[in-house]
DNA sequence: GTCATTCTTATTGTATACAAATCTGGTGCG
DNA sequence: CGCACCAGATTTGTATACAATAAGAATGAC
């Protein structure tokens, strides 16, 4: 991180992530290199990672933008998570070792943690998820695709669903995960496969309720 | 390509797709700067590229190399590879439009013309090939996640693969193609997802028997 | 008023110089 | 002999200046 390039990615990242930087909006070189007080060099290079990584997207004339993803985008892309991770949840089940079992039971008590407050810690909720997921897609793929995957893992949409996610959801995704550490306890790889699956088909339903109905 | 950054990005990955530069070799910055005639800036911005598609891999302290894919890798790609395939074809058989299974069908013509020589044309082939399995992806795919997807597709093990093929895995790889085309002319989503299905992992197959068996 | 065209301006692309980090070979100490 | 450590050389990271290109505004013809 204390790499100036570091710095332009991760600042570019909460830009978006943090929806201060609007789906559809124009990023322009020289406005982020003095925004994060570096030079344009190491900005170029955060941008090319965050194209990588789906966060933009680039015209025709390789001008920046911050990735707008439609309706249609948004389905397909749940949908490979699904099925991508549903298959990871299968490896993983064969493969965790119990010291990778402890590090995700930490990452289930963190969640439970987030969900049991008075008023749910959905920023806590969402990174200790995150971290849950990241674990097992580390457990069953190759080291190669693990950032691959990820990257459909960590979209933009991810997070404003569980923004709006109420206490009943919040709870029902932490139900999801605690079945998922029991067919993982078993070494069951097609039931973490079907409860992934449904984990993730849940979440999409979810999200497509709270956009037609937005409180 | 007429950017000095496209000059750099489509030589290096030559380099590598040729087998020049071997899997886990260095690559310098400087050194890609002289052999391309361009400046390092514009290597390092291909490199980014190329990083992002899985040619090339960072070291810990920032120096690339040629990516090295191990056994382990080849069969977690192929079997990612499989799912995702599998999944476009179904959606492509619902979305295809006339003019998509006209271009389809130019693929599988230049498929069949390379195979059906004296001597197959396996360049010819695997360009054909790859059209033919890109069209799919873009018909069946939002466009934002074509690329992603298309960097499992072309990897060089999969070129290595093909390369070894003999003429009758050759007629049988096209014959697959034609079982293909037919499921998307009767607009069948569940036939185009067995025969894709079944299409990669025999070539999965033929590569691990290639590998440990190289004439 | 609308469309095409030119000119200005904004934005990205490239080269170069220098700074920082990393590797390598050797040296001295235990 | 083995290991830590310290130069020198190599490699990558950053800033800056300038070139090339694309967007937008203003102008003129119809």
């Amino acid at each position: 991180m204390s790499r100036a390039s570091d710095k332009a990615y991760s600042e570019i990242r909460s830009l978006i992530l943090s929806g201060d930087a609007a789906p559809g909006s124009p990023l322009r070189e020289a406005q982020l290199a003095e925004l994060c007080g570096v030079s344009r060099t190491p900005v170029r290079d955060a941008l090319r990672r965050l194209e990588g990584e789906l966060y933009v997207v680039r015209s025709d004339s390789q001008r920046t933008f911050v990735a707008d993803w439609g309706g249609e985008d948004v389905e397909e892309m749940f949908a490979l998570r699904s099925m991508i991770e549903a298959h990871a949840a299968a490896r993983a089940a064969e493969r965790l070792t119990d010291d990778d079992l402890a590090a995700l039971a930490e990452c289930q008590q963190r969640i439970e943690a987030a969900v049991a407050r008075d008023r749910p810690d959905v920023g806590a909720f969402l990174d200790a998820n995150r971290d849950f997921h990241a674990a097992i897609i580390a457990a069953a793929a190759s080291p190669r695709l693990t950032g691959l995957l990820a990257t459909l893992v960590e979209q933009p949409v991810v997070r404003r669903t569980a923004m709006h996610y109420g206490r009943r959801e919040l709870a029902q995704s932490a139900a999801e995960h605690r079945q998922l550490m029991a067919a993982f306890a078993a070494r069951d790889p097609a039931w973490a496969h079907s409860v992934m699956s449904a984990h993730i088909r849940r979440a999409f339903h979810a999200f497509t309720s709270k956009q037609q109905d937005p409180d």
